[in-house]
DNA sequence: CTTTGTGCAAACGATTTGCAGGATG
DNA sequence: CATCCTGCAAATCGTTTGCACAAAG
């Protein structure tokens, strides 16, 4: 038993690659089994060092080159959030974030925890089609380490 | 009679200067009285062409220092919405996003476009202290240049 | 076996820094 | 006139690129 993922867990990840047209290499797969497991949206020196930590398992460029074919078919997206820190996330379906402005920490918010905003009526001459919510203040921790 | 600003109002952004504690000079002045005349939040080197087009007026380096300047005394901030391009913005009131995706321009939207979000009831361990919408879409120019 | 991915090192672009001379209050 | 700012060039950091070899389907 390994101690992330599970076999059958691992085999779905492998059908997704397939499924969007990409050649499942140990890399690739790696970059995206990581970014599956964990909801804080690492930069690439955090997904770099992770994957790293125990054997070597992709460089530096890799990571960047399987970051942008996952980002292309849309299995990952980017987050920006503060200047000159790109993160990357996983979860693809529309989300809000959360910033907490000591740690720097994201969480994120579901969908649904905001009644639907009505962009009808923000202007005749825009067409808006997509809205994200980004929330800053205090994360549990930061509040309770006070 | 200036094409951009009036004696008094170079007068008031002199005096915002001040109040912030900041010295006055013309690279300082140039910059914000640039962001303030602006609302699409332009890049560094949007900024640096704009000021030296008729004549040399300030050096890349310091149109970086008086943003840093600007910035911490609050005068200005930053908006990430895209990879790898900072933006800046004089107004610093809260306020929404508009990003066109097809020529990526911005528009800001008014804070009272929308119904006030509850934050209360996002989750009890977190503080949420303020939130911004981003939204994008198609703006009116590319709307009608189809 | 053809196509695509990987890893290295060099290249790149945006931002920062060190420092000497110049302007501000 | 003490302090802070400016401009230049070099340094730095994140990201991209060129290319030879290796792996995937």
């Amino acid at each position: 038993m390994t101690r992330h993922t599970t076999n059958s867990q691992a085999e779905k990840i492998v059908q997704t690659l397939k499924g969007k047209g990409l050649r499942v290499t140990p890399q690739r797969y790696a970059v995206y089994a990581n970014l599956m497991a964990r909801t804080d949206h690492p930069t690439v020196d955090q997904l770099l060092t992770e994957l790293n930590a125990n054997s070597p398992v992709s460089s530096q460029a890799t990571v960047y080159a399987s970051l942008q074919a996952l980002q292309q078919v849309g299995l990952v997206r980017e987050v920006l959030l503060e200047e000159g820190v790109t993160r990357y996330d996983a979860n693809v379906m529309p989300h809000h974030h959360f910033r907490c402005r000591q740690c720097r920490g994201i969480k994120d918010i579901a969908w649904d925890a905001f009644t639907p905003l009505d962009l009808t009526t923000l202007s005749p001459n825009l067409m808006a089609e997509h809205y994200e919510v980004t929330i800053s203040g205090l994360c549990d921790r930061c509040l309770s380490e006070d």
